[in-house]
DNA sequence: CTGAAAGCGCTTACAG
DNA sequence: CTGAAAGCGCTTACAG
């Protein structure tokens, strides 16, 4: 038995075909008695017309693709990512968009997507210089976009939502000053992310506002968002600066191998080290202790990019600015404490 | 200016849509000269065909549904559910599928995508009781279906991917007895999850062999996979047994929460209280001390289910049998340890 | 080896 | 208020 088509319904309504898809799509100008005799048939049959023949004639798919762009086991390591998509994800559904998901980080794959006309939009998340060409290829083919973070080299006509990264350090390192510390070191994430290049710049502007040339090992670099590099980084900050009184680092996520490196040492939170993540991931606040951070709002920020991303389908509405900021705030709980004296 | 079509590339290549279509398709019995020229036109616009014409001729739509359904703060918080979809989603792309993911609890939104036919199969990650009906019509419907985990209740027509829980838990309860732990405690996972029913009756079996009848406080259930649930089930244990020995915790996400109420208690793991979790989730390796649990190699499974449903899809090969299982294995860390004398 | 034509299952002017 | 017909962009027998 093959699938059941607007015909079969017609058929046994005893009308045509317009007439069920009038009735199936709410559209005016059908009598009442018309329209409960088509009901009761489709009903009867629990009837959906088939999607990609609505799509033939009115070129929509109903779809949207979401990517992160990003080595996959990176993606589902680190809850930033999660939780955004969590978010988004979500939101598309409740405003009845199916989800075409993928992780390519080359992009290819959405590519291919919108090439063959299976998605009315796309919602990118995390974007980096190195997907320039393949953001100017989307943007070119006029599919909505919309971009979750922030990243300059990919064009000012591009939609951008992303937490202030720079205010958000700021917070940070205004928090930790406001304590008493000075000596205050910086895990930064990767330096090709857009956003740990406004973190640090952020750091180092408190830094210097103190008149402090942060030097030597008080200035970490990772290579990636992972425990691992939490640790490592954390491990050489007390080898290299063991007086050491405070430090932030650029990911709640990495914080988790920070704080495995200071139970190690010995060096208990917040009586000898105070600690500030960044993010505000779900785990954080189960952290032992609960992890002094800066929310960045990650679920509000991964609703609003789909927010946008539908009014610009459904509505053709674009923002007034391409460039959306979501303001950060301090999330107090028990990691940093007052410098000891 | 509106995509380009088949019909484009045809008139300027100087052939018939027929023709161009035998060349996006590898067809044979196509002249080199002319399969040259349709392809240098082909290239020169990066055509791609319209995925929802070819489906609308085909009949399929290259998409598969994954869905978790249950509710989706839970799904991205626990990484069992995150690596799961990492692997599947990985190998369906290695595959040429594209992914429509949901986590639509009452798996309406993969119903609708089936009755619309937006995909040619479905995977179901950790179905229970309750999908029985959606269950029901997706296998139904004919769709093909398969499941990662496995549930009673769903039918014996439902091809089911599973780690045999069981048996899982049988190898962790035999590794504390031979470190001469007897006072055993067991937390388990929410009761309506088929994996905590196989994973309990294990541990009674194991404790009954022992001659031991765990009452008390020695077993304790959990309302949910989460880091609370597990730390409250951990503070119930040491008020009502405090001489416990050891501790066998359904999920190693759980387990966060259990060394966080060790650690208030300060009872060391291993010296006071051995820990074994169940999953062998990525992070799990990094707990303090790195957590000794039963490995359900969850990634491999993730991809064994795309492999046999795509093997479905486009073979339309069944296995031999609707339950496969996947054996677990030990995993030795260092959060166990042999009972003080 | 190639092309003309029919068909997939909807929607949408257009007529009535 | 309703129906007949064309059209969406492909694929696939069928002829030649």
């Amino acid at each position: 038995m093959s699938k059941i088509t607007i015909l079969d319904i017609a058929l046994e309504a005893g009308v045509s075909k317009s007439t069920v898809s009038r009735v199936l799509n709410n559209k005016p100008d059908v009598l009442p008695e018309t329209k409960q005799r088509v009901l009761s048939v489709v009903n009867k049959y629990h009837f959906q017309p088939t999607a990609y023949a609505i799509s033939m004639s009115q070129k929509r798919s109903n779809c949207i693709s979401i990517v992160i762009p990003h080595p996959i086991d990176h993606v589902f390591k680190n809850p930033y990512y999660s939780e955004t998509l969590r978010a988004a994800l979500d939101n598309a559904q409740k405003k009845g968009y199916y989800v075409l998901f993928s992780c390519s980080p080359d992009m290819s794959e959405t590519i291919n997507a919108v090439s063959q006309r299976r998605v009315d939009g796309v919602l990118v998340i995390s974007p980096i210089a190195s997907h320039k060409d393949a953001m100017r290829f989307l943007q070119d083919s006029s599919v909505p976009l919309v971009t979750c973070g922030k990243c300059k080299e990919l064009g000012e006509d591009i939609i951008q939502i992303c937490t202030d990264n720079y205010q958000g350090e700021l917070l940070a390192m205004q928090h930790l000053k406001r304590l008493g510390h000075r000596k205050i070191a910086y895990i930064n994430g990767p330096d090709f992310l857009p956003s740990s290049q406004e973190r640090i710049r952020a750091y180092m502007d408190s830094m210097h506002e103190i008149g402090i040339h942060p030097i030597g090992g008080l200035v970490q670099h990772s290579e990636e968002y992972s425990i691992e590099a939490g640790y490592n980084a954390t491990i050489r900050i007390l080898d290299e600066v063991p007086d050491v009184s405070a430090i932030s680092i650029a990911s709640d996520y990495m914080a988790l191998g920070l704080e495995k490196a200071l139970r190690e040492k010995c060096r208990r939170v917040p009586d000898d080290i105070s600690v500030i993540g960044f993010d505000n991931i779900p785990i954080s606040e189960h952290y032992s202790p609960p992890l002094t951070t800066i929310d960045q709002h990650i679920a509000e920020k991964g609703k609003l990019c789909i927010d946008i991303l539908v009014d610009l389908i459904d509505k053709g509405i674009r923002p007034d600015n391409c460039s959306i900021d979501v303001a950060p705030t301090l999330c107090l709980r028990e990691s940093t404490k007052e410098i000891r004296s």
